[in-house]
DNA sequence: GACAAATACGAACGTTCGTGCTTTTTTAGT
DNA sequence: ACTAAAAAAGCACGAACGTTCGTATTTGTC
């Protein structure tokens, strides 16, 4: 790897973990090039613009969450398993993170704003709900799961648990939250065993 | 009212309209100033920093949305009909605002920082999770609801739908979005209750 | 209508923002 | 070791940021 591409892996990698504290627009260039013991021309000349900046940040952390939980789901058998495994794997990774998944941030951000940032987002947020909902498809058609519903469905359901354990863990501190996001799964997944199915 | 009561809450309202788009920490004195017609020091005036005019914006949120949603939902009967009165005039607050529900996207900034505005923010939040906490257990305790949870595993359950919805209509243009969050409520609700899931 | 108080303005402050240039230093191939 | 290319630095720019200050204008009270 040439020099120059390894300091563009080094700021990525911290700017990644920057923005998922203080947001994609939060980034700034002053900033990273401190923290880095660059000059900020020295920094720039990297990416030719901020935009192109924040592009990349998505993009390495894109990588790098692909590598961290949707290949390491992938790889468990499909069905429930599976879908625990890219459930739990999401959870490790917005822990992993200082400022939580930087898509969570970048979202709330970006939502209403247009621009290739935006379009990168939506194309990489899109990608990743596929995910879930093939292999909640794929868990119906192994027959792990008494209830179906729509896979769409479920991939919404799901985010929104993540989501919701982000709010309630991050911002309040609810130390429960975690557990809840737990319950909430297996009750989105399991109302197969036991009480909660025989209701309907 | 006194003319620099009216001015200061013609600001919040924008205000509000604008961290909604753009964050609280996207609001600018400049660009506030500019779109009422007023100076930037006239405008800021009425603040005396730029950190007390984010917390005017929040409080100015939080009475908007007690108006809007609170008191309208608890003046519904207990039980069932409150939490659907909640939750829609929750969908409807979000829908209401140019870059949907102003908290949502001051509690994605803020999780990560510290001080008064942050501590704010906290204080609603756990004011409105506690209120659709309790409207749960009263609903349970009407004997709405078959199989109850912890109502706090229902406030934190019923956050996530809002934000999933937030998520896939706001950033992924989901137009099945909302019909997703009606449903997945319905479920919450009511994966006992033969009425609503016959209402799918 | 006079007059004090409240409200708004205009200009400027120092800082930081993103982004260009030009020059110096470091890297990689021979 | 020499050299061409790559990378980083240095410096400067215009604009926007939050904030302050002194002055003008508008408001409410008698």
């Amino acid at each position: 790897m040439n020099k120059g591409e390894s300091t563009r892996q080094a700021i990525l990698a911290h700017a990644t973990e920057l923005a998922s504290q203080v947001g994609l627009s939060g980034l700034t260039i002053g900033r990273l090039a401190s923290d880095l013991d660059l000059s900020k021309s020295g920094l720039f000349r990297h990416f030719r613009s901020k935009e192109a900046l924040q592009q990349q940040v998505l993009e390495h952390g894109a990588e790098t969450f692909i590598q961290q939980v949707v290949r390491p789901g992938l790889a468990q058998p499909r069905g429930i398993p599976r879908l625990r495994a890219l459930f739990e794997g999401w959870l490790a990774w917005d822990q992993g993170l200082p400022g939580g998944c930087v898509f969570v941030a970048a979202a709330s951000e970006l939502d209403d704003r247009d621009g290739p940032v935006r379009d990168t987002l939506v194309e990489l947020q899109r990608q990743w709900v596929g995910v879930l909902a093939t292999s909640y498809a794929k868990a119906v058609a192994e027959g792990h799961i008494a209830d179906p519903v729509d896979p769409e469905q479920f991939a919404q359901d799901l985010y929104g648990i993540m989501l919701a354990w982000h709010h309630h863990s991050r911002l309040l501190h609810d130390p429960d939250a975690e557990s809840r996001a737990r319950r909430a799964f297996d009750a989105l997944l399991g109302a197969t065993d036991g009480a909660a199915s025989l209701s309907i």
